[in-house]
DNA sequence: TGGAATCCTGAGCCAATCACTCATGATTGA
DNA sequence: TCAATCATGAGTGATTGGCTCAGGATTCCA
């Protein structure tokens, strides 16, 4: 029942990226130093949020990656969905149309749907920019 | 992000057990077979069950597995915590009193909090009682 | 035009965890 | 006494997590 370090390390390195106001694009390297990260571990990472849409990268000399949109439209609910793969406690409700046979008659089903609504609910409008802010307030305090 | 199968068995289980009006212990050969589970498998996961005083144990022949409380008093909460060993998203949110350095300056905990604190939410008032009713209601309708 | 800086791709690896199984002992009822 | 049951602990095979390694492709700049 843990999340994993994926969902970690991409949320800190995308806090960070949103900490950063110039619409220049930031290396990894740099990212990964800041942050303490493995580079070849959080370019994983960033391959799969570039190709969902959260970051746009550009090659080459000078290149690095940028959010593809504004922090305040990233909601923490897509990011860790992406990181983790799904958001559910529990295969069979995984996705909104499950095969399992049991389902009318299942006793832990409803368990499993409360718990993933729950937490869709919890994370559903928190959005990157809200979480960047903590780090801001971190940089700006000492 | 899943729980495990010990949850699920658990959970099964218990509710199964929850469904018999009878004051007679369980064996477990009884339940594992009418659930479909492994009886060693399942052993292992009434004696956690056990030392956390869910259900009651009788040795020797006509022995079995009774709840120690009543299911109404039985809360899903609790039962998942044991059974996972704890219901955190993060190893950081587990215990109240952690020990990360970083707390007051860390992005990433407010969502552990918050998905931890949902997740409790949720199941905090959900009895062993509500959910083997659905299980009493399958026995019933066919 | 030739690096150097970057992202991109895919394979591989080691340790931990999961979902069990196996073997054996202890307790009790008939 | 014997069979039925729980109790305990070790072992095992597959999967997953968290990386590392090796090399290629693209772009900028001198
Ligand atoms: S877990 Fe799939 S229906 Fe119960
Ligand atoms: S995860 Fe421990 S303080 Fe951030």
């Amino acid at each position: 029942m843990r999340l994993s370090a994926r969902s970690e390390y991409g949320l800190r390195a995308l806090a960070a990226l949103a900490g950063r106001e110039a619409a220049e694009p930031v290396p990894l390297r740099e990212l990964a130093h800041t942050e303490g990260l493995s580079e070849q571990f959080l370019e994983q990472i960033f391959m799969e949020l570039r190709k969902a849409g959260f970051v746009s990268s550009t090659r080459g000399a000078h290149g690095g990656y940028t959010l593809a949109r504004r922090p305040e439209e990233i909601l923490i609910f897509d990011l860790l969905e992406t990181l983790e793969g799904d958001l559910a406690p529990y295969e069979c409700v995984a996705t909104d149309q499950p095969e399992c046979v049991q389902v009318p008659f299942c006793v832990t089903r409803q368990v499993w749907l409360k718990l993933r609504e729950s937490m869709q609910q919890a994370i559903g409008t928190m959005t990157l920019a809200e979480i960047a802010s903590t780090r801001t307030w971190e940089t700006v305090s000492r």
